[in-house]
RNA sequence: UGCGGGGUGGAGCAGCGGUAGCUCGUUGGGCUCAUAACCCAAAGGUCAAAGGUUCGAAUCCUUUCCCCGCAACCA
């Protein structure tokens, strides 16, 4: 029976292109665990979108001498074109500047003011002169009044390492643009993350299929749950819902909290695209499905606690659920990743230390990228990205293993054939090897479920090694010669196991997945692409999505049927092989970039 | 500084009380349909450091060092 899946992936920030670290954490592996769940015959529905509202989006437009919506408009259409050149296959990739995000965070918000679960609190804040704006502490800076270091943030010495807080540095000037800032009583309201405290405890206690670190660390967290401001001083975000407070323009929501009702704004839009538009509930009112979702290990307690307190405190209240149906379903699963470095360093905008998404990808595949990040990626402890190892995993492992049997598998058979040969009677180890092969959909499967990729992929390789044996040890190329029917079974085995393979390395390398399966032989479509549309609202203004068709797919995640005598097309080599000289190459583009 | 995670051959990982194992890479040999797979052999680790428990420790305890995240109005 099929399950429904949502595939929430957290939400890239529009304050600059997006580097391969941040793909490398959430973007590849919830796009491989989506494409596999499909491929199941699950009905997946995968959203996402930039996160646009905020300080550091207005630092950006103002460096650029841009409009903020100026600036999110133009890092909002990068970051959704690099994800689809990366054939992430979102059902909805939106923004936090739609008319809909609005009104669905406005009713989060109103839903939760009306059950009392904010509370307005006044507070020192830091205020840059100029703007009126809201100046986080990390933007201030100042000589620090314990060892006396000059560039001392607001909200901690780099040199000595104490904490802070901003009012008592020394001379503190705004890092934007050097003004000294105001200090001044403000208005705001929090969210009574008290309140949630016990109702959190009792659920995550039974989430024993979580892991361990992550459970534990967010009951640890729960235990000093503050209230958490949910509104600032800023003109840019979210308006207020309120009387009094909706007619400010210096007032907003505070970005973290407008952002993470993206995961549920989102799939609101994406009922009302498809022309559906209670569809939304299929998936975040349903019991059954299982809520996934996809960040960095700097995210986990916003999705463990925050963000379900939220949906505790909205339940099914509010205009959009509108007191229908079982309250928002809370996530199954946090999945997590931890850091990518570049070539031993931290990635870093400013240094120079990256490699940006859309400069990689015009140079290479987006599915050797996809194939290094999820056989080398941060998936379970901080990894390093270096261009040698990719050369060399590109190389050896995927042209090498996968490429390579595909490859060598098609063109003996297209030659000899021109079609999937008929075999003759299988022997003990053409039958052993299929059922070995056929079982992958079993443990790939599993792995693949359990969001543990990089074993799931190497246990796709293992397989793929033990057919290129099969094919050394039985020589069908010499077999033609004396015996062609042998030859012919030999041949068509391999093919049945390539076909078996191909799914498998789907979720993973979809571009050539693709073409394999129409080298094959077979029609329709198993990756499908994602592609850019059109959007308009009902106040008439539009806007972008990343989305697509992945529904009607040409293929499930079983043993496919290989009809013998399907004539083969023209194979052509599925991936490409790198020079090694590139490492060099990328590393000196690097350097001219500034890293160091 | 607190809390949590991590430090095992070149890389990625497993082992979690009985004197280190897997995959890839490296070196030498064989074979060759193929974007060279496959086969055979070899090199390479005082398991971050020190102390302790034990007949015996990567594996348990203590201390130290290093990396990372959170605490910190960063999203």
């Amino acid at each position: 029976m099929p399950e429904r899946i949502f595939v929430a992936v957290a939400w890239p920030y529009t304050n600059g292109p997006r580097h391969l670290g941040h793909v490398a954490g959430f973007g590849v592996p919830s796009d491989v665990f989506a494409r596999y769940h499909r491929l199941k015959g699950n009905d997946v529905l995968m959203v996402s979108g930039t996160d646009e509202h905020g300080t550091p989006n207005l630092i950006q437009a103002d460096a650029e001498g841009l409009t903020p919506k100026e600036a999110v408009d133009k890092y909002n259409r990068i970051i959704s074109e690099d994800l689809r050149a990366l054939g992430l296959s979102y059902d909805c990739f939106t923004r936090t500047t739609t008319r809909n995000h609005t009104t669905v965070v406005q009713d989060v918000f109103k839903t939760l003011f009306d059950k009392g679960y904010l509370i307005k609190k006044t507070a020192l804040g830091a205020f840059q002169e100029s703007t009126g704006r809201t100046l986080p502490d990390r933007y201030i800076e100042g000589t620090c009044p314990i060892c006396g270091f000059p560039s001392a943030r607001g909200d901690q010495c780099d040199n000595c390492g104490n904490q802070l807080d901003p009012e008592q540095l020394i001379n503190p000037r705004s890092r934007i643009d050097g003004t000294r800032p105001i200090f001044k009583e403000s208005e705001h309201f929090y969210l009574d993350l008290p309140a949630f405290a016990e109702p959190l405890t009792r659920w995550i206690s039974r989430q024993s299929h979580w892991r361990p670190n992550v459970r534990n660390f967010s009951l640890n967290y729960i235990a000093n749950l503050k209230p958490r401001a949910i509104t600032r001083d800023i003109d840019w975000g979210v308006p207020i819902p309120l009387p009094g407070w909706e007619d400010r323009p210096d007032k907003r929501m505070y970005v973290w909290f407008d952002a993470v009702i993206g995961y549920f704004s989102a799939a609101v839009e994406w009922a009302k695209m498809i022309d559906r538009p209670e569809a939304w509930r299929d998936f975040w009112q349903d019991p059954a499905c299982r809520h996934f979702y996809f960040m960095g290990k700097d995210n986990i307690v916003f999705h463990t606690t925050i963000w379900p307190a939220i949906l505790l405190g909205y339940g099914n209240g509010g205009k959009i659920a509108g007191g229908r149906g079982e309250p928002l379903q809370l996530p199954y699963n946090v999945v997590s990743s931890e850091f990518l470095t570049m070539e031993g360093r931290k990635f870093s905008t400013s240094r120079g230390v990256a490699v940006y998404v859309n400069d990689f990808l015009s140079r290479y595949d987006a599915d050797a990228l996809r194939f290094y990040l999820m056989l080398a990626g941060p998936e379970t402890q901080d990894t390093d990205f270096t261009w040698a190892d990719f050369v060399r995993r590109n190389n050896d492992e995927l042209v090498a293993t996968w490429g390579n049997l595909a490859h060598r598998t098609l063109v003996n058979a297209f030659r000899r054939f021109g079609e999937v040969p008929r075999p003759g009677p299988l022997t003990a180890e053409d039958t052993i090897l299929v059922e070995t092969v056929d079982h992958g959909f079993t443990s790939v499967g599993e792995h693949l479920e359990a969001a543990r990729f990089r074993a799931a992929l190497q246990e796709a390789l293992h397989l793929a090694a033990l057919v290129n044996q099969y094919l050394t040890t039985n020589e069908p190329w010499k077999l033609i010669a004396t015996d062609r029917e042998r030859a012919g079974t030999v041949l068509y085995v391999a093919l049945r196991c390539v076909d078996d393979l191909k799914l498998m390395f789907t979720p993973f390398v979809p571009f050539s997945s693709q073409k394999l399966h129409e080298y094959l032989g077979h029609d329709g479509v198993i990756a499908a692409a994602p592609e850019r549309r059109t959007v308009r609202e009902e106040d008439a203004s539009t806007h972008e999505v990343l989305t697509g068709d992945y529904r009607r797919l040409a293929g499930t995640w079983a043993p496919p049927k290989l009809e013998p005598g399907q004539k083969l097309r023209e194979p052509q080599p599925l991936f490409k092989k790198l020079d090694p000289s590139i490492v060099l190459e990328e590393l000196r583009r690097m350097e001219e970039h500034g890293g160091k």
